[in-house]
DNA sequence: TCTTCTATTGAGAATGAGTCTCATTGTATT
DNA sequence: AATACAATGAGACTCATTCTCAATAGAAGA
């Protein structure tokens, strides 16, 4: 069993709830991706492994990993909101080019102490945190200036 | 003509659009609103001074607004985008209690050289930033011991 | 002033991501 | 086996947002 199963399994029987078969495959298929993901492209993935499988259950499932910590929402992209399993991977920011989408990760490390201080000072006590800095990635900037 | 008037009628000018009467109650209103909203309220408020208006017409004018700089949409609540207007204001990190919704808003200043310095090493021309932070603001935090 | 042309608008239909219902199925317990 | 209840699949439903289209406004010209 995976350590990512035995966190869900954990999770789920502190809420009297069980990792079924269904759960384990949209688990593990989420573990599989490995770039940021919506709940559409999850469904499309876990259908070619299985031929039963409902949307419902999918989306049913996604606030359950999320308690559990093993995925966050980090984006929205068209209308659809955007996931990541997060489980063994430092959270991070988000730079994403808003003329071709990719999207590129650096860390917290610098920022936390800063973060932390103004919480401390505003009595807030952090949960969850997202950061995304929408712009242009260094391919984009030069096709820009190739376009003038 | 008031200075905001002013920055959207610039804008739409550099589109080929005009500033209408009610592209001008749209705009005034959103700055007449000085807390976060999203369209539903938006629109609702202008049904107060006006009873023509279409909420298509709401919703067609908050990507020019956003364009020209003059909102941002900043989180999402409850299943709605939500904005605010930001011309004369600065950009600020929300501090969002996720037991009762209250906002707190903190400055970048601190952060700012640190992302600057990130973005240069990724090559990244920085726009809309946004950090939304989750958690509990410090009255959530102490009806929680309450009721333990 | 009267026409012409185009952008703008209101009303409501359409779209689509996400949620809900309910009949059926799986599974643990007695 | 019978009971009890969680879990699931299928599809109906919701509701924020977008789209369509006919009617209107308003600028520019005759
Ligand atoms: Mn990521
Ligand atoms: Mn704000
Ligand atoms: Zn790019
Ligand atoms: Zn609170």
């Amino acid at each position: 069993m995976q350590e990512h199963e035995k966190v869900f399994q954990d999770y789920l029987a502190t809420k009297g709830l069980k990792l079924t078969r269904t759960r384990a495959l949209i688990l593990n298929t989420v573990f599989d991706m490995h770039e940021h993901f919506d709940v559409e492209a999850l469904y499309d993935k876990i259908k070619t492994l299985t031929d039963s499988i409902s949307r419902a259950t999918v989306y049913r499932c996604i606030p359950l990993l999320k308690d559990a910590n093993l995925i966050q929402q980090s984006m929205r992209t068209s209308s659809r909101d955007s996931f990541e399993h997060i489980f063994g991977h430092p959270r991070h920011i988000h730079w994403i080019c808003s003329k071709c989408g990719t999207i590129v990760e650096t860390d917290y490390e610098e920022l936390t102490p800063i973060l932390n201080r103004s919480a401390k000072r505003i009595k807030f006590a952090m949960g969850e945190l997202k950061l995304n800095i929408y712009g242009l990635c260094w391919k984009c900037q030069s096709s820009e200036n190739e376009n003038q």
